[in-house]
RNA sequence: CGGGGCGUAGCGCAGCCUGGUUAGCGCGCCUGCCUUGGGAGCAGGAGGUCGCAGGUUCAAAUCCUGCCGCCCCGACCA
């Protein structure tokens, strides 16, 4: 491609919308344009990209035995209402009507019409297992869309859907897929990491998510630096707390005046105690109905884990003046005895003793409180978010707490799809059984804003070789001299001879433009040719990611670019 | 939806508080000259319903009201 005829608008300034790295360079190096919130064009470098993470995609699904298929993205509110996902998924699900009158939506996932199709389809055990994908635009009507690509209402996505005859099957899948999906990401370039996630309200025990690490990630990962332990930190368990010392006793309950202090810290310096021997009473509505939760006072809630030892659906935390509207008690002075809502505790409070709550009156707390002497709860259960301080609940070894991007997640599914939607097939002893499925994403457009955020520096993008929009780019420096002209047309030709993605850059600009736009939009390799090819016979080729510079006669530039893009792309197979 | 901010040329911004005649600046764009190994220089030029609607006023980018759009923080997620 020559870059006199490429739609790649660079722009010298960020626009003032975008506010994380990947964002900005994305729209500066011409890679994409803001349609509205959350929609974007991809442009023809940005779609480059995104084509060169679907092929990847694409081959180590086909590997793996999965078969592509394309689903329509307009989906009947019927199959949704069958599946009771019409009423439970939200105003995320973007509804309509046609002409008829029909109600439909636009597909933020595939389940309903992939379960469907293989209903009317596949009858017998003898056609399973079956694994299908797609590779699609999904649209999600996002609460808050941000940071580009990263959380589009529109994007792309590789979704793909397992059927199992067995439940033994299924696992056997979805250890296909969790194989394929760091073949995936490793072909990428990417520096990532599977954890262990919440599998929200889908349930059961398996899912990964695929996370690239970076520190403007919005999850934040628990790794264990001595074993193989890794986990979504809303997923990670705590380890059970230490039992406290047999010769504590437990001291009378005690009131006292805290005149205005009402943040932990406040209390604590108050009272000349630390936030450990202190317990917050937070509030949260589980699907509407409020609930106490009690940790200690240097401790956080962790909501899903509190959602799923609840099974709400929806759990979200109570602002101060919903706290007395509920508790009748002002904020800060919350506590459990005499409490009027259910009250459930983490693990660690069960363990403390003498501990210091609010008192349910504005200014006083009491101290030396002790469970169950003064108060009962609900449920005792690991609620709080794990901190740095904690152990590995595996092994018990050092934990380090690191920020990714969710670029994949996988699901073992189960029969609670194919058990709504009758999905059913025969069983060897002619028994109809519900299919065992697994369901498996990759965020296609994400994975490329996900390998920006992840590599780049001051000047622009550092692509990862496979995924560059091209591999080298050739810049003439000088296209009105024809020596030189000639040399880069020359080296042009004989590149793509060799099967590689080459940009030329003919265009008449000073050659200061010609180095920023390539650092900038970022291609691996570089093949610089100037006044130094008149005067000595020679070009210069760099590479972006490190900025190792050589000079070398026109054809040992060619082989040199050729084998070190092949050792380049051959590197991240396994 | 709650909290915060923004909307003036393709991009980045000033002007608004304290209303006043042709609405500015930098970059980009067009023409010419010049320059050519890290976003040059000179000269000339094009480009604006000041987000939209209403109101106040002799007069509104500027003050008031309503609406729309966009961004950031929270819940959601590939």
């Amino acid at each position: 491609m020559r870059y006199s005829e490429l739609l790649l608008p660079t722009l010298k300034e960020t626009p003032a919308e975008a506010e994380v790295m990947s964002h900005k360079l994305l729209l500066r190096a011409g890679f994409i344009r803001k349609l509205s919130s959350g929609i974007y064009t991809y442009l023809p470098l940005g779609l480059a990209s995104i084509r060169k993470v679907e092929q990847i995609v694409r081959e180590e699904m086909n590997r793996a035995g999965a078969q592509e298929l394309l689903m329509p993205m307009v989906q009947p509110a019927d199959l949704w209402k069958e599946s009771g996902r019409w009423e439970k998924y939200g105003p995320e699900l973007l509804r309509f009507t046609d002409r008829h009158d029909r109600e439909s939506c636009l597909g933020p996932t595939h389940e309903e019409v992939i379960t469907d199709l293989v209903r009317r389809d596949i009858h017998s055990y003898r056609d399973l297992p079956l694994n299908l994908y797609q590779i699609q635009t999904k649209f999600r009507d996002e609460i808050r869309p941000r940071f580009g690509l990263m959380r589009g209402r529109e994007f792309i996505m590789k979704d793909g859907y397992s059927f199992d005859a067995t439940e033994s099957g299924a696992e056997i899948t979805y250890g296909k897929m969790f194989d394929a999906y760091h073949r995936v990401f490793k072909r990428c370039g990417l520096s990532f990491r599977a954890v262990e996630a919440d599998t929200g309200t889908i349930g059961g025990s398996f899912s990964h998510e695929f996370m690239v690490l970076a520190d403007t990630g919005e999850d934040t990962l628990v790794i264990c630096r001595n074993c193989s332990y890794a986990a979504n930190m809303e997923k990670a368990a705590v380890a059970p707390p230490e039992k406290p010392g047999e010769d504590v006793g437990l001291l009378p309950l005690q009131k006292v005046e805290t005149p205005g202090k009402r943040k932990v810290d406040v209390v604590c310096e108050f009272l000349g105690i630390s936030p450990r021997e202190l317990v917050k009473t937070m509030v949260y509505l589980a699907d509407g109905d409020p609930v106490a939760v009690l940790v200690r006072g240097d401790h956080e809630v962790q909501p899903v884990k509190l959602k799923n030892m609840l099974g709400a659906v929806d759990v979200e935390m109570v602002d101060e003046k919903q706290i007395f509207d509920i508790t009748g008690v002002p904020s800060g002075y919350l506590g459990p005895l005499g409490l009027d809502i259910p009250c459930a505790a983490d693990r660690e409070v069960a363990a403390m003793v003498n501990f210091t709550v609010g008192a349910n009156e504005k200014n006083y707390h009491l101290q030396n409180v002790n469970l169950p002497r003064d108060f009962k709860v609900f449920q005792v259960a690991d609620l709080r978010q794990l901190t740095e301080e904690d152990k590995c609940p595996s092994c018990g070894g050092e934990l380090e707490l690191t920020k990714g991007i969710e670029v994949g997640h996988i699901f073992k599914l189960g029969d609670s799809y194919s058990k709504a939607l009758k999905a059913t097939f025969q069983d060897s002893s002619s028994e109809e059984q519900n299919f065992v499925m697994g369901c498996y994403g990759i965020g296609v457009s994400r994975t490329v804003a996900a390998a920006i955020e992840q590599n780049h520096d001051q000047h622009g993008i550092i692509f990862p070789l496979p995924l560059a929009p091209f591999q080298v780019i050739i810049l003439n420096l000088d296209p009105k001299n024809q020596e030189i002209t000639a040399a880069a047309e020359s080296l042009y030709s004989q590149l793509q001879q060799e099967g590689l993605e080459v940009l030329l850059d003919d265009r008449d600009e000073r050659p200061g433009i010609k180095f920023k736009d390539a650092d900038l939009v970022g291609i691996p390799y570089r093949i610089t040719i100037g006044k130094r090819f008149v005067q000595e016979g020679e070009v210069e080729i760099r590479t972006r990611a490190d900025g190792i510079t050589q000079s070398l006669s026109p054809d040992k530039a060619l082989t040199e670019v050729v084998s070190a893009i092949h050792d380049g792309m051959a590197a991240t197979w396994e």
